[in-house]
DNA sequence: ATTTAATCAGATAAAAGAATCCGATTATAA
DNA sequence: TTATAATCGGATTCTTTTATCTGATTAAAT
């Protein structure tokens, strides 16, 4: 069984939430990271790492390093993450598998997934990190 | 990247559709399902098999034998199937993979995912294979 | 300068999911 | 009654995802 994102789209989202949770320009160690949120430390590495190469994040190497937003929350959106991490076949590929899958030639789901599939695409483009910052906040505060 | 179904979900899905498709009480073997939907036949065939210990679908063994549907298709809900292959934990797992989302300590996407979530889950459990069976055939007509 | 605490990078290991193989069993049809 | 064509069941292999390990590099702090 799979759900909508895989485990390393997971761990980011949850990840860069917590980024936004702390002062601007305030840089947060992986370990610190990786011990909050309960993820393997390695494995969160390489993620925060690709997300800085994405530009979404930002690092700083040496003592004292981490990881900080590289952007204000505002213009941060759920779906830059998602679509960094994970790519946005999800919302293009058949629901039921069917490598053919289209207006013309539709599966028998077509029509009423396209609907919660754009839902769910638009829930994700239109939230971002800003608005999300206090509810991740009091998340966060209950691990 | 994953998708909402499993492989597994996906293929069993496909093939009760097929199944719908046919007609009542005529028995398809597994070499037909598996060659018209282009999914490996071993492999298929280990899903019908569980669909049939779950009571969705009929198998008769033996020379001439192969599977069909075994109630009329106004009785058989795409949720059934889902249940019975993937199960329903992605309708209850958190969408970000906290352990512990709930409405007392929600994720910062609890809310709005909760909708489209039920959205999704109402939308498998309202849809019988009756409604979808022309649409099926339509498209395995253009495979 | 040296120590230290961090990211970075590549290789490897473990686990899960997907697919295959092989032989046993079943029951129809010739 | 025998040959055949199907499901059934278990073991195995392949692939992808998830996780870990090791060492190099970076830069702040002492």
């Amino acid at each position: 069984m799979t759900v909508i994102f895989s485990k390393k789209c997971e761990y980011g989202l949850q990840a860069v939430l917590y980024l936004a949770t702390k002062k601007n320009g305030n840089v947060i160690p992986v370990d610190e990271i990786a011990k909050k949120l309960n993820i393997p430390k390695e494995f969160v590495s390489k993620i925060l790492q690709s997300l800085t190469e994405s530009g979404i994040i930002y690092s700083k190497k040496g003592k004292s390093g981490g990881f900080a937003l590289a952007k204000s929350p505002q213009k941060i959106r759920l779906i830059d993450i998602v679509t960094a991490i994970d790519g946005l076949d999800v919302f293009n590929s058949c629901v039921l598998g069917f490598p053919d899958c289209s207006v013309e030639n539709p599966c028998p789901l077509h029509e009423k997934w396209g609907i919660l599939r754009s839902d769910a695409y638009n829930m994700l483009n239109d939230e971002t990190l800003e608005e999300l910052k206090l509810k991740a906040l009091k998340k966060i505060q209950n691990l």
